[in-house]
DNA sequence: ACGCGGATGGCCT
DNA sequence: GGCCATCCGCGTA
């Protein structure tokens, strides 16, 4: 896989957490009718599946879940609180019900149409620090779930540059009531 | 630099 | 009816 082409599905074909640390340093970009936008993966947290009570796939196949059972590499977004969407990279097999959220991502290619999605933003560093954050500066919404982020669609994740172990960090996963203790979430530590 | 609570709506029970 | 894989602003230091 050349740099900056999007990972393919057999990437995407692993264990949630596995797929978790290694989309650290990929790049995540939408070429969307306002512009192209795409940073570089900071932060993710591994769902393993229906075994994982803090997995939306443990409640089984929903309206809402359906796309977290897709093929390896597909985008499972969702609503939270009535107001943010979230973006996901569904991992393993098709059926199994397993995904990464992409939790937070380095600013790369349009900027000035992320500021003006986030006016709230008091930072480029405060674009896209946090799930909602990401989907809104990205303009990802309903309308991009179930799309495959493996190419052909205008949602991709490239290869990017590799992030070496002593730049991440491994944590409990954020946000969640259930299976607080798990160490699931990997976070580029290293400033730049 | 923290901690807390309100906003806000779709979906499961 | 209540629970959310969140964000933001306001309050105390």
């Amino acid at each position: 896989m050349r740099l900056g082409g999007p990972l393919p599905p057999a990437f995407y074909d692993r264990d949630a957490a596995a797929v978790a640390r290694d989309l650290l340093g990929a790049v995540l970009r939408h070429d969307s009718d306002e512009g192209v936008i795409s940073g570089r993966i900071v932060e993710t947290e591994a769902y393993l599946g229906p075994h994982d009570p803090a997995s939306h796939s443990a409640v089984g196949r929903t309206a809402r879940t359906w796309h977290m059972f897709g093929p390896p590499g597909t985008a499972y977004v969702y609503f939270i609180y009535g107001m943010h969407w979230c973006v996901n990279a569904v991992t393993r097999e098709e059926g199994y019900g397993s995904a990464v959220l992409i939790r937070a991502v380095q600013p790369l290619e349009g900027v000035p149409l992320m500021r003006r999605r986030r006016l709230r933003a008091r930072s480029d560093r405060d674009l896209a620090n946090g799930p909602g954050k990401v989907c809104a500066a990205f303009g990802i919404t309903r309308a991009h779930d179930g799309l495959l982020l493996t190419g052909g669609s205008r949602l991709t994740i490239g290869a990017g540059e590799t992030v070496c172990d002593d730049a991440v960090a491994v944590t409990p996963r954020i946000g969640i009531r259930k299976a607080v203790e798990w160490p699931l979430r990997f976070v580029v530590t290293a400033a730049r």
